[in-house]
DNA sequence: CTTGAAAAATGCCGGAA
DNA sequence: TTCCGGCATTTTTCAAG
Protein backbone atom coordinates (compact mmCIF):
# COMPACT_ATOMS: atom_id res chain seq x y z
CA UNK A 1 0.00 0.00 0.00
CA UNK A 2 2.52 2.58 0.71
CA UNK A 3 5.10 2.33 -1.70
CA UNK A 4 7.71 4.78 -2.58
CA UNK A 5 8.55 6.00 -6.31
CA UNK A 6 11.34 3.07 -6.28
CA UNK A 7 8.99 0.25 -5.33
CA UNK A 8 6.60 1.29 -8.24
CA UNK A 9 9.90 1.87 -10.80
CA UNK A 10 10.45 -2.03 -9.82
CA UNK A 11 6.77 -2.68 -10.40
CA UNK A 12 6.65 -0.95 -13.62
CA UNK A 13 9.80 -2.78 -14.63
CA UNK A 14 8.97 -6.60 -13.27
CA UNK A 15 5.69 -6.30 -15.21
CA UNK A 16 7.03 -5.34 -18.30
CA UNK A 17 9.71 -8.18 -18.22
CA UNK A 18 9.43 -10.85 -15.15
CA UNK A 19 12.84 -12.25 -16.26
CA UNK A 20 15.15 -8.82 -16.09
CA UNK A 21 18.21 -9.48 -13.45
CA UNK A 22 17.89 -8.15 -10.39
CA UNK A 23 21.26 -6.34 -10.80
CA UNK A 24 19.99 -4.76 -13.98
CA UNK A 25 17.26 -3.86 -12.03
CA UNK A 26 19.31 -1.71 -9.60
CA UNK A 27 20.97 -0.14 -12.60
CA UNK A 28 17.65 1.16 -13.80
CA UNK A 29 16.40 2.54 -10.53
CA UNK A 30 20.16 3.32 -9.38
CA UNK A 31 20.19 0.60 -5.93
CA UNK A 32 22.68 -2.68 -5.89
CA UNK A 33 21.61 -5.33 -6.46
CA UNK A 34 20.92 -6.78 -3.34
CA UNK A 35 18.46 -3.49 -2.68
CA UNK A 36 17.03 -4.50 -5.09
CA UNK A 37 16.26 -8.33 -4.05
CA UNK A 38 15.41 -6.81 -0.76
CA UNK A 39 12.49 -4.90 -1.99
CA UNK A 40 11.49 -7.95 -4.73
CA UNK A 41 11.44 -9.82 -1.38
CA UNK A 42 8.67 -7.96 0.71
CA UNK A 43 7.19 -7.02 -1.86
CA UNK A 44 6.59 -10.45 -2.59
CA UNK A 45 6.00 -10.58 1.12
CA UNK A 46 3.27 -8.34 1.35
CA UNK A 47 1.26 -9.53 -1.36
CA UNK A 48 2.06 -7.02 -4.29
CA UNK A 49 3.99 -8.89 -5.98
CA UNK A 50 1.67 -12.53 -6.56
CA UNK A 51 4.62 -14.34 -8.65
CA UNK A 52 6.40 -14.51 -11.94
CA UNK A 53 4.78 -15.99 -14.41
CA UNK A 54 5.38 -17.51 -18.49
CA UNK A 55 2.65 -16.17 -20.59
CA UNK A 56 1.67 -18.62 -23.01
CA UNK A 57 -0.61 -17.87 -26.29
CA UNK A 58 -3.41 -20.33 -26.61
CA UNK A 59 -3.94 -19.96 -30.17
CA UNK A 60 -0.12 -20.41 -30.73
CA UNK A 61 -0.79 -24.21 -28.87
CA UNK A 62 -4.02 -25.11 -30.84
CA UNK A 63 -6.24 -23.83 -29.07
CA UNK A 64 -7.81 -20.94 -31.16
CA UNK A 65 -11.62 -20.87 -29.64
CA UNK A 66 -11.65 -18.39 -26.74
CA UNK A 67 -15.22 -17.41 -25.06
CA UNK A 68 -16.74 -15.71 -22.36
CA UNK A 69 -19.08 -18.25 -20.77
CA UNK A 70 -21.68 -16.31 -17.90
CA UNK A 71 -23.68 -19.40 -16.16
CA UNK A 72 -26.83 -18.47 -13.67
CA UNK A 73 -25.94 -20.69 -11.15
CA UNK A 74 -28.71 -22.00 -8.68
CA UNK A 75 -27.58 -20.71 -5.29
CA UNK A 76 -27.75 -24.35 -3.83
CA UNK A 77 -25.04 -25.50 -6.77
CA UNK A 78 -22.32 -22.88 -6.33
CA UNK A 79 -20.18 -25.11 -4.20
CA UNK A 80 -20.50 -28.33 -6.62
CA UNK A 81 -19.89 -25.42 -10.20
CA UNK A 82 -17.18 -23.91 -7.85
CA UNK A 83 -15.45 -27.76 -7.76
CA UNK A 84 -16.47 -28.24 -11.56
CA UNK A 85 -14.85 -25.08 -12.52
CA UNK A 86 -11.83 -25.94 -10.81
CA UNK A 87 -11.55 -29.21 -12.70
CA UNK A 88 -11.93 -27.86 -16.09
CA UNK A 89 -8.55 -27.43 -17.45
CA UNK A 90 -9.95 -25.31 -20.48
CA UNK A 91 -11.04 -22.37 -18.36
CA UNK A 92 -8.36 -19.60 -17.88
CA UNK A 93 -10.91 -17.27 -15.41
CA UNK A 94 -13.45 -18.09 -13.25
CA UNK A 95 -15.06 -15.36 -11.52
CA UNK A 96 -17.93 -15.29 -9.12
CA UNK A 97 -20.14 -11.61 -9.10
CA UNK A 98 -23.01 -9.91 -8.04
CA UNK A 99 -26.02 -10.03 -10.78
CA UNK A 100 -28.12 -12.32 -12.47
CA UNK A 101 -25.44 -13.76 -13.85
CA UNK A 102 -23.16 -15.36 -10.34
CA UNK A 103 -20.58 -16.89 -12.60
CA UNK A 104 -18.24 -15.68 -15.51
CA UNK A 105 -15.75 -18.18 -17.24
CA UNK A 106 -13.16 -17.45 -19.29
CA UNK A 107 -12.91 -20.32 -21.59
CA UNK A 108 -10.19 -21.53 -24.24
CA UNK A 109 -10.51 -24.82 -26.46
CA UNK A 110 -10.02 -26.19 -29.70
CA UNK A 111 -12.67 -26.16 -31.44
CA UNK A 112 -16.29 -24.95 -31.55
CA UNK A 113 -17.30 -28.54 -30.79
CA UNK A 114 -15.28 -28.87 -27.45
CA UNK A 115 -16.80 -25.47 -26.70
CA UNK A 116 -20.49 -26.79 -27.00
CA UNK A 117 -19.15 -29.89 -24.60
CA UNK A 118 -18.05 -27.41 -22.05
CA UNK A 119 -20.84 -25.12 -22.34
CA UNK A 120 -23.92 -27.97 -22.36
CA UNK A 121 -21.85 -29.33 -18.65
CA UNK A 122 -22.14 -25.53 -17.59
CA UNK A 123 -26.02 -26.26 -18.52
CA UNK A 124 -25.95 -28.70 -15.73
CA UNK A 125 -25.92 -26.10 -12.78
CA UNK A 126 -28.33 -22.94 -14.54
CA UNK A 127 -28.77 -21.10 -17.87
CA UNK A 128 -25.78 -19.60 -19.51
CA UNK A 129 -25.11 -17.13 -22.02
CA UNK A 130 -21.76 -17.24 -24.26
CA UNK A 131 -19.96 -15.29 -26.40
CA UNK A 132 -17.32 -15.48 -28.36
CA UNK A 133 -13.81 -13.15 -28.08
CA UNK A 134 -13.15 -11.55 -31.46
CA UNK A 135 -10.41 -10.22 -29.67
CA UNK A 136 -8.73 -8.47 -26.68
CA UNK A 137 -7.92 -4.90 -27.07
CA UNK A 138 -6.59 -5.36 -23.18
CA UNK A 139 -4.62 -8.22 -21.64
CA UNK A 140 -3.51 -7.97 -18.51
CA UNK A 141 -2.30 -4.30 -18.28
CA UNK A 142 0.28 -3.64 -15.86
CA UNK A 143 -1.13 -2.08 -12.35
CA UNK A 144 1.06 1.20 -12.63
CA UNK A 145 0.82 4.38 -9.76
CA UNK A 146 -1.64 5.65 -12.56
CA UNK A 147 -4.02 3.15 -11.55
CA UNK A 148 -4.15 4.00 -8.26
CA UNK A 149 -4.16 7.28 -8.41
CA UNK A 150 -5.50 8.56 -12.44
CA UNK A 151 -5.32 12.02 -13.23
CA UNK A 152 -8.30 13.87 -14.18
CA UNK A 153 -8.36 15.08 -17.81
CA UNK A 154 -7.55 12.22 -19.12
CA UNK A 155 -11.00 12.35 -20.96
CA UNK A 156 -11.86 13.24 -24.23
CA UNK A 157 -13.98 15.69 -22.94
CA UNK A 158 -11.43 17.68 -20.88
CA UNK A 159 -8.21 17.48 -23.22
CA UNK A 160 -7.32 21.02 -22.49
CA UNK A 161 -6.76 20.81 -18.67
CA UNK B 1 1.84 -26.49 -31.95
CA UNK B 2 4.22 -29.29 -32.28
CA UNK B 3 5.21 -29.38 -28.92
CA UNK B 4 7.16 -32.19 -27.10
CA UNK B 5 6.64 -33.84 -23.68
CA UNK B 6 10.07 -31.82 -22.85
CA UNK B 7 8.44 -28.59 -23.77
CA UNK B 8 5.42 -29.10 -22.06
CA UNK B 9 7.44 -29.55 -19.07
CA UNK B 10 9.25 -27.00 -19.25
CA UNK B 11 6.17 -24.54 -20.05
CA UNK B 12 4.30 -26.17 -17.01
CA UNK B 13 7.47 -25.14 -14.85
CA UNK B 14 8.05 -21.64 -16.46
CA UNK B 15 4.28 -20.94 -15.82
CA UNK B 16 4.66 -21.72 -12.30
CA UNK B 17 7.83 -19.78 -11.73
CA UNK B 18 8.79 -17.58 -14.43
CA UNK B 19 12.17 -16.59 -12.65
CA UNK B 20 13.21 -20.44 -12.14
CA UNK B 21 16.86 -20.69 -13.70
CA UNK B 22 17.36 -22.17 -17.16
CA UNK B 23 20.17 -24.13 -15.47
CA UNK B 24 17.28 -25.21 -13.09
CA UNK B 25 14.76 -26.42 -15.02
CA UNK B 26 17.30 -28.76 -16.62
CA UNK B 27 17.89 -30.17 -13.78
CA UNK B 28 14.52 -31.00 -13.96
CA UNK B 29 14.04 -31.97 -17.23
CA UNK B 30 17.40 -33.62 -17.46
CA UNK B 31 18.30 -31.34 -20.26
CA UNK B 32 21.66 -29.06 -20.01
CA UNK B 33 21.10 -25.06 -19.24
CA UNK B 34 22.48 -24.07 -23.32
CA UNK B 35 19.46 -26.85 -24.68
CA UNK B 36 16.63 -25.46 -22.19
CA UNK B 37 17.65 -21.45 -23.46
CA UNK B 38 17.60 -22.65 -26.73
CA UNK B 39 14.12 -24.65 -26.58
CA UNK B 40 12.90 -21.14 -24.54
CA UNK B 41 13.93 -19.10 -27.31
CA UNK B 42 12.50 -20.89 -29.98
CA UNK B 43 8.83 -20.83 -27.77
CA UNK B 44 9.36 -17.10 -27.51
CA UNK B 45 9.93 -17.19 -31.62
CA UNK B 46 7.07 -19.41 -32.12
CA UNK B 47 4.62 -17.10 -29.94
CA UNK B 48 4.08 -19.72 -27.44
CA UNK B 49 5.63 -17.96 -24.87
CA UNK B 50 4.82 -14.33 -25.21
CA UNK B 51 6.38 -13.08 -22.33
CA UNK B 52 7.30 -12.96 -18.85
CA UNK B 53 5.91 -11.49 -15.79
CA UNK B 54 5.34 -9.89 -12.44
CA UNK B 55 1.76 -10.66 -11.59
CA UNK B 56 0.76 -8.19 -9.30
CA UNK B 57 -2.41 -8.35 -6.73
CA UNK B 58 -4.66 -4.81 -7.36
CA UNK B 59 -6.25 -5.41 -3.76
CA UNK B 60 -2.34 -4.81 -2.22
CA UNK B 61 -1.81 -1.55 -3.69
CA UNK B 62 -5.05 0.48 -2.97
CA UNK B 63 -7.72 -1.20 -5.64
CA UNK B 64 -10.14 -3.09 -3.45
CA UNK B 65 -13.00 -2.63 -5.96
CA UNK B 66 -12.78 -5.02 -9.55
CA UNK B 67 -15.88 -4.77 -11.68
CA UNK B 68 -16.75 -6.35 -15.03
CA UNK B 69 -18.28 -3.69 -17.14
CA UNK B 70 -20.49 -5.10 -20.80
CA UNK B 71 -20.75 -2.33 -22.55
CA UNK B 72 -23.07 -2.12 -25.98
CA UNK B 73 -21.37 0.28 -27.98
CA UNK B 74 -22.95 1.23 -30.92
CA UNK B 75 -21.22 0.28 -33.85
CA UNK B 76 -19.85 3.19 -35.18
CA UNK B 77 -18.15 4.46 -31.96
CA UNK B 78 -15.76 1.36 -31.69
CA UNK B 79 -13.16 2.52 -33.29
CA UNK B 80 -13.34 5.80 -30.52
CA UNK B 81 -14.16 2.98 -27.46
CA UNK B 82 -11.00 1.66 -28.70
CA UNK B 83 -9.10 3.93 -28.17
CA UNK B 84 -10.70 4.68 -25.07
CA UNK B 85 -10.56 1.75 -22.85
CA UNK B 86 -6.60 1.62 -24.24
CA UNK B 87 -6.28 5.44 -22.20
CA UNK B 88 -7.97 3.86 -19.24
CA UNK B 89 -5.43 3.04 -16.82
CA UNK B 90 -8.20 0.75 -14.45
CA UNK B 91 -8.84 -1.22 -17.56
CA UNK B 92 -6.69 -4.33 -16.70
CA UNK B 93 -8.84 -6.52 -19.65
CA UNK B 94 -10.51 -5.25 -22.74
CA UNK B 95 -12.55 -8.13 -24.86
CA UNK B 96 -14.50 -7.42 -28.01
CA UNK B 97 -16.59 -10.03 -28.14
CA UNK B 98 -20.24 -11.87 -29.70
CA UNK B 99 -23.29 -10.87 -28.93
CA UNK B 100 -25.59 -7.74 -27.63
CA UNK B 101 -22.68 -7.12 -25.04
CA UNK B 102 -20.14 -5.89 -27.72
CA UNK B 103 -17.42 -5.25 -24.96
CA UNK B 104 -16.33 -7.04 -21.99
CA UNK B 105 -14.00 -5.00 -19.52
CA UNK B 106 -12.70 -6.09 -16.24
CA UNK B 107 -11.87 -3.06 -14.53
CA UNK B 108 -10.36 -2.67 -10.94
CA UNK B 109 -10.30 0.69 -9.05
CA UNK B 110 -10.14 2.75 -5.82
CA UNK B 111 -13.27 2.96 -5.02
CA UNK B 112 -17.44 2.82 -5.60
CA UNK B 113 -17.03 6.66 -6.80
CA UNK B 114 -14.32 5.53 -8.68
CA UNK B 115 -16.38 2.92 -10.44
CA UNK B 116 -19.02 4.86 -10.84
CA UNK B 117 -17.24 7.40 -13.03
CA UNK B 118 -15.22 4.71 -14.82
CA UNK B 119 -18.84 3.68 -15.82
CA UNK B 120 -20.23 7.07 -16.66
CA UNK B 121 -17.29 7.29 -19.08
CA UNK B 122 -18.59 4.14 -21.08
CA UNK B 123 -22.34 4.98 -20.76
CA UNK B 124 -20.90 7.64 -23.31
CA UNK B 125 -20.54 4.97 -26.40
CA UNK B 126 -23.68 2.40 -25.27
CA UNK B 127 -25.38 0.82 -22.51
CA UNK B 128 -23.63 -0.69 -19.47
CA UNK B 129 -24.38 -3.43 -16.95
CA UNK B 130 -22.11 -3.61 -14.32
CA UNK B 131 -21.01 -6.96 -12.02
CA UNK B 132 -18.91 -6.69 -8.77
CA UNK B 133 -16.53 -9.43 -8.83
CA UNK B 134 -16.95 -11.08 -4.72
CA UNK B 135 -13.89 -13.85 -5.78
CA UNK B 136 -12.24 -15.36 -8.63
CA UNK B 137 -11.62 -18.76 -8.01
CA UNK B 138 -9.25 -19.27 -10.82
CA UNK B 139 -7.34 -16.82 -12.16
CA UNK B 140 -4.95 -17.19 -15.20
CA UNK B 141 -4.65 -20.95 -15.27
CA UNK B 142 -1.64 -22.21 -17.02
CA UNK B 143 -2.29 -23.53 -20.61
CA UNK B 144 -0.99 -27.48 -20.21
CA UNK B 145 -1.11 -30.13 -22.54
CA UNK B 146 -4.33 -30.99 -20.94
CA UNK B 147 -5.72 -28.17 -21.84
CA UNK B 148 -5.49 -28.92 -25.41
CA UNK B 149 -5.87 -33.08 -25.37
CA UNK B 150 -8.45 -32.97 -22.59
CA UNK B 151 -9.25 -36.43 -21.02
CA UNK B 152 -12.54 -38.06 -21.34
CA UNK B 153 -14.33 -38.42 -18.09
CA UNK B 154 -12.87 -35.83 -16.00
CA UNK B 155 -16.79 -35.26 -15.38
CA UNK B 156 -19.25 -36.52 -12.79
CA UNK B 157 -21.75 -37.87 -14.93
CA UNK B 158 -18.95 -40.63 -16.14
CA UNK B 159 -17.07 -40.88 -13.05
CA UNK B 160 -15.99 -45.18 -13.38
CA UNK B 161 -14.36 -44.68 -16.75
C1' DC C 1 21.50 0.62 1.80
C1' DT C 2 26.38 -0.38 0.25
C1' DT C 3 30.58 -2.94 -0.76
C1' DG C 4 33.23 -7.11 -1.86
C1' DA C 5 34.15 -11.94 -2.52
C1' DA C 6 32.46 -16.78 -3.39
C1' DA C 7 29.13 -19.55 -5.87
C1' DA C 8 25.96 -19.96 -9.53
C1' DA C 9 23.96 -18.88 -13.89
C1' DT C 10 24.28 -17.08 -18.53
C1' DG C 11 25.94 -16.52 -23.33
C1' DC C 12 28.75 -18.05 -26.82
C1' DC C 13 31.45 -21.16 -29.14
C1' DG C 14 32.95 -25.62 -31.65
C1' DG C 15 31.94 -30.19 -32.05
C1' DA C 16 29.19 -34.82 -31.33
C1' DA C 17 24.92 -37.84 -31.94
C1' DT D 1 18.67 -30.39 -36.00
C1' DT D 2 19.28 -30.70 -31.33
C1' DC D 3 22.18 -31.19 -27.62
C1' DC D 4 26.57 -31.12 -24.84
C1' DG D 5 30.89 -29.28 -22.72
C1' DG D 6 33.96 -25.54 -21.68
C1' DC D 7 35.26 -20.85 -20.96
C1' DA D 8 34.55 -15.71 -20.20
C1' DT D 9 31.24 -12.69 -18.24
C1' DT D 10 27.36 -11.52 -15.44
C1' DT D 11 24.34 -12.37 -11.73
C1' DT D 12 23.17 -14.04 -7.30
C1' DT D 13 24.07 -14.66 -2.60
C1' DC D 14 25.86 -13.69 1.81
C1' DA D 15 28.71 -11.42 5.07
C1' DA D 16 30.14 -7.20 7.21
C1' DG D 17 29.91 -2.17 7.69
Amino acid sequence: MDLDEIDWRILDLLQADGRLSFSEVGRRVALSAPAVTERVRRLEQRGVITGFRATVDPRAVGLPVEAIVRVRVRSLDTPRFRQHVLALPQAMDADHVTGEDCWLLRVVCASMLELEAIVEQAQRFGDTTTSLVFSSAVRGRPVTRETVEPVQGTNSRSTAS
